[in-house]
DNA sequence: CTGAAAGCGCTTACAG
DNA sequence: CTGAAAGCGCTTACAG
């Protein structure tokens, strides 16, 4: 009997064919009973019931998924939870998936190009399907991955690959932002996490910018059809993300006497930070300042003044991806596909609402 | 040849035998040469995984699970991510476990008992041992459990049960936050989230009281050893845990003319929606009344002004939980174990600091 | 309606 | 150092 170290649950595990031992039928009855599969009378399938309860059965979903060539685990790999909109990504994921009967291992790659391409590439894989929310993994990277099972990847990334895509609209959402601070009067709007060009931000050649990059070529869209200019003095904190680097990204602008009369954050974070300046600078809000940040709001409403936010439909996204991975766990073979997701604007007190 | 729907790789899908056939070795000599076990000759180990990187062979961790009966996962169990410190505990859980060699499957029970119960009894399991955040669940429904694989339970409820358990000191925590608020001159402090007897906020016999009900057992005994009442009308928003709840209940409050220099929010979100209340009335936050809160403080640095808050050591407990839960994995059978771990107190601008 | 047997893709005691 | 074979706990085509 070759076997590995004596099973977690001791010599007390009972196993199919200890139940079918007890009734007097083969383990396919026992089986089929307990599956609902197959022909069993009711009297037999009665028995087997009741032998299951009474020994304490319990069927290992191990050998089952190998039979099964499935598990019904899918993966969902992203950089952080408290990164960007993952965590209330990821919850919008454990309810769609549960509503599918399936259970999600979390990755967390930490933004770390070779986990992430591990997530899709990798030989550790017991989930069925994969879906990755990638940060620092380039297109060209994915690309030349051989998924050991399918894959979905989502977010504001624009990685190309052997997958379907799930893209939050955000250029569209930054410009849509912006526009929210030029309809409210203000003309010299102060970019917080983002960049004034294509080069700086953008990881590729435009295409593969992350969410930051996007939302910032939106602030110059929408600026630019708006007959504004970009000034660079204006945008500040290229790729920051944390409170603090907002609070200090702004409280130099101040103290640099920069003037400006609204404030985009690229993040939710840096507009509490970006608050915190400038209160401390005794500039109000929104009176001399209006301020939009992107996020998901869950404290914006009641920060000092509330914050408008423009939030990503996380739920949208997530049930598209699940509903796409799915399909190609069912075996759809068709060419990849490229989904979008929107981003809705929640007016608040910090921009007059 | 009794299978199931085709695997999803197609017939493509490379297995150990089809390496062995390559090289024209037998598949223990496969298994051998990639695991590193047994005795390969050097020279057949190389052509063994030529071969399997050739191929594109990726093993099978199903499979290889059956046989070992163990997956290398585990199952984390918790309210929802939102909830309490959940999310912060489920990152460091995460850090721990990869630290392991562990995958984490998350199961959001959503404070369902029922859900609860089947994450430690559930016969779905492909885990190998469970962590679960108590919510809902009793400690007698848990130890009527009989669980499929070793768990821990961890967080501030007192479950009892076949498993080993990790508590924050909820109660030690909650007398802490009170008398730091004593120490700086308040004498009428508002428990907010909280309970003044018992009865209310506890679940059972005092020794299954929520994180609510402990928190507040502390803040009682710290007014008591302070020499000071429990004022039942300074004690609101029983339960209570949202943003918008501590305003509502500050609001009231403040609309009643309720007198008080002190705030103990048992929950972050609760101290936001506290704040608003008093900037909405014009009470001055440390001048007039000292707020502190429990959380983790991700945004309580920049709220307006800063929070002091209580914070867990989540990392302690995901990480005295594993090194438990591995123990059982491993086989360890001694008797169940009750660990502690603790809080810390922040101070920030919201007590004067 | 039911049983005996093969098979999922691995690992490993046993015998060379 | 290597192979043939059994076994992990299930599911199911095949033959009664």
């Amino acid at each position: 009997m070759p076997r590995g170290p004596e099973p977690v649950a001791g010599p007390g595990r009972i196993r199919m064919r200890d139940v079918a031992a007890a009734v007097g039928v083969s383990v396919k009855t026992v089986s089929e009973a307990l599956n609902g599969t197959g022909q069993v009378r009711d009297r037999t399938r009665e028995r087997v019931l009741a032998a299951a309860a009474e020994l304490g059965y319990r069927p290992d979903p191990v050998a089952r998924g190998l039979n099964a060539a499935r598990t019904g685990m899918i993966c969902l790999a992203l950089p952080r939870l408290g990164y960007g909109y993952c965590a209330p990504l990821a919850a919008a994921v454990f309810d769609a998936a549960r509503g599918m009967g399936l259970s999600v291992v979390l990755e967390p790659t930490d933004g770390d190009p070779v986990r992430e391409r591990a997530a899709v590439d990798g030989d550790t894989r017991i989930a069925d399907g994969v879906l990755l929310v990638p940060h620092a993994v380039t297109g060209r990277e994915l690309a030349a991955t051989v998924p050991v099972t399918p894959a979905v990847a989502m977010g504001p990334r624009r990685v190309d690959g052997p997958f379907d895509r799930i893209h939050s609209a955000d250029e569209q959402a930054g410009e849509t932002a912006t526009r929210a601070l030029l309809d409210r009067g203000c003309t010299r709007i102060v970019l917080l996490g983002g960049s004034s060009g294509e080069s700086a931000g953008a990881r590729g050649a435009g295409t593969d910018a992350g969410a930051a990059g996007l939302r910032s070529r939106g602030y110059r869209r929408a600026l630019v059809s708006g007959g504004l200019p970009v000034v660079p003095e204006l945008v500040v904190g290229d790729g920051a993300r944390q409170a603090g680097d907002g609070r200090a990204a702004v409280a130099a602008l101040l103290a640099a006497g920069v003037r400006f009369d609204g404030l985009l954050a690229l993040e939710e974070p840096l507009a509490h930070g970006a608050l915190h300046a400038l209160r401390t600078a005794g500039t109000a809000v929104p009176d001399a300042v209006r301020v939009v940040a992107f996020g998901t709001g869950s404290l914006a409403g009641y920060a000092t003044p509330s914050i408008t936010t423009v939030e990503p439909d996380v739920s949208a996204m997530a049930g598209r991806a699940l509903a796409l991975l799915a399909g190609r766990i069912g075996g759809y073979a068709g060419p990849w596909r490229t989904e979008r997701t929107g981003y809705t604007v929640v007016h608040r007190e910090s921009t007059g609402a």
